[in-house]
DNA sequence: CACTTGACCTGTCCGC
DNA sequence: TGCGGACAGGTCAAGT
């Protein structure tokens, strides 16, 4: 999906386009799972209520509505979440959008605003979904409970990542950062190219991890997030923001879908590897460790 | 508990 | 051109 850079991107864009709005429809398509609550509640606690204000938490946006009723949305691998003012202009003129009129064949949803204009959540692989929760119960949805902290506030320091981490002591690095109840936000992008800003190999134990290599790691995680916020995200493939616009983190990247190619660091080529069940990408050659012996450039 | 693997889906790309 | 398999930004349930 969408990790957290790309989540972040998608609230900025609705917490400026939709807030005030109020929906008076919502059209589910093909998979009720995509948004599975009773048309009762939906009639009851979305149409008519006023969009209060757009949130994140880890990848997970809170659209909160004047009902105390918030959606709770998913956007998982491919999802997407469109808003379009005025249909002549969502197929490219002239705000540049990279999806043609929709609804189109991975709309799953589309929420009709008073006003006339649409929020459409678009979903190729149907993984993600929308519900419809009490606000204040959306603490205490599982996965609510079980995540980790928001990386890029203040109070998340190295030794907050030191202790979050001695639970997986016997994973290898890159599962224990995608593991979203260590931290939050991180995804396969990220963990690729913090790792590769930190020097570390993506198999290392965490165990065998010193506490300046995740120091380190810490700080390389905020500063790729933040980088890619700066750069509205990155479109691997099918992200988008809502207006429906690409992110270009990509053209940033140090070693994500790198492989092949020179390691702006040492010159070596990158390579990929599969680990934690993900493709992986990493310079073989600068990232080991500051505390091991450096490889020599063959 | 910690840790790994497969499942959930559709689409695309690559080798035969 | 067609076909099978691997793979794709994330989580979860089930297995060891």
């Amino acid at each position: 999906m969408p990790e957290l850079p790309e989540v972040e991107t998608v609230r900025r864009g609705l917490q400026s386009l939709i807030v005030g709005k109020i929906p008076t429809k919502a059209m589910v398509f093909d998979s009720p799972k995509s948004f599975p609550n009773a048309l009762t509640d939906v009639e009851q606690f979305l149409y008519g209520a006023t969009v209060k204000s757009v949130r994140r938490r880890a990848k997970v946006l809170l659209i909160d509505l004047s009902s105390d009723y918030s959606l709770v949305i998913h956007l998982k691998m491919t999802g997407q979440l469109v808003f379009v003012g005025d249909q002549r202009f969502a197929a490219g003129h002239p705000n540049d959008s990279m999806v043609g009129v929709l609804p189109d064949r991975s709309t799953r949803v589309e929420l009709t605003f008073t006003d006339g204009t649409h929020l459409y959540f678009n979903d190729q692989r149907k993984f993600g979904w929308v519900k419809l929760f009490p606000t204040i119960e959306v603490p205490n949805i599982d996965f609510m409970k079980k995540v980790g902290p928001e990386p890029l506030l203040d109070d998340f320091t190295p030794e907050i990542l030191y202790e979050r981490l001695q639970r997986r002591k016997k994973s290898i690095i890159k599962a224990a950062i995608l593991d979203q109840t260590v931290l939050a936000g991180v995804g396969n992008i990220y963990a690729d190219e913090s790792l590769w800003g930190a020097r570390i190999h993506p198999e290392t134990r965490v165990g065998d991890l010193s506490r300046d290599e995740i120091t380190k790691l810490h700080h390389e995680i905020r500063a790729v997030m933040n980088l890619s916020i700066e750069k509205g995200g990155s479109t691997n493939k099918n992200y988008v923001n809502a207006e429906g616009k690409k992110g270009s983190y990509m053209e940033f990247a140090n070693v994500f879908r790198r492989e092949g190619q020179a390691c702006n660091r040492c010159g070596a080529v990158i390579t990929k590897i599969r680990a934690a069940g993900r493709g992986t990408h990493v310079c073989l050659y600068c990232q080991t460790s500051p505390m091991r012996e450096q490889p020599v450039l063959p």
